[in-house]
DNA sequence: TGACATCCTCTACAGATGTAGAGATTATGC
DNA sequence: GCATAATCTCTACATCTGTAGAGGATGTCA
């Protein structure tokens, strides 16, 4: 059964994203990884870790020396939290605002235009068959 | 210049957008329109509306009795803060996977995937002419 | 000009979050 | 078996967030 309602903070975030491209890992693993952007001490990185595994985002294995740490979330399942949330509380609940919205931001090249329209062309067919 | 980096927490959310369906307004009238769903003091809608006030979110005119708010973000600034973030960290910044999550969802009827469509189609247009 | 209702300021506090040090424990190379 | 390095636990603390009470100030109606 997924989560249902997936929430991250910036470390959070920063932290999983480091351990889905390398599971299992250790605290100093991700210390290591996240060194450049965040200059975390070993302390940082281990208290966050513990908490994500209190929220049920991360599990560790404690027997282990060093303790092993792997997602308990998947990445969609934390991305589709994210919108969610901007979902509900930006946008009322609305979808097609919402992707208004990002069209307006104006960064979209001609060519991700095209790939988005391919996109929902094979959603409806997706649809139409359901 | 519009404000770069919004964020706004659930309890601010609830706030900003009784603002925005009438301003200027009192704390009091704030505080009845989300009687309902908040249950909030007056003290406690009174907080938060003075510390986005710091933050920039809203506008206060003390010298008023009661003081008068407004806000000092739009709605769409708001939204693309929150969308932004999520963009930023989910989906390391990449609009296309994002638009792909979002329709993965499948909470998009057959009428919804024809009115993205033709945003695209439009937004298309407007690419090759500028 | 009081009495009552409103509104305001200040202070408080618990829980979440970001950050990290001190000191204990465990592993490793010789 | 010991010195050294790596890892772990515990504790701490500032800031932010949600929540609100106490008591003072202000407006209003008779």
């Amino acid at each position: 059964m997924p989560k249902s309602k997936i929430e991250l903070t910036e470390a959070e975030w920063a932290i999983i994203k480091a351990v889905w491209e390398g599971e299992p890992c250790t605290a100093p693993d991700i210390r290591q990884k996240l060194w450049r952007p965040m200059r975390w001490t070993y302390s940082t990185v281990r208290t966050l870790m513990d908490r994500m595994v209190v929220k049920g985002l991360l599990k560790a294995e404690k027997e282990c020396h060093p303790t092993l740490y792997r997602s308990a979330v998947t990445r969609k399942e934390a991305q589709q939290g994210e919108l969610f949330y901007a979902l509900k509380h930006a946008f009322n609940g609305a979808l097609t605002p919402m992707v208004q919205c990002l069209l307006d931001t104006d960064r979209l090249s001609e060519n991700e235009l095209a790939e988005l329209e391919s996109l929902i062309k094979a959603k409806k067919r997706e649809a139409r068959k359901a």
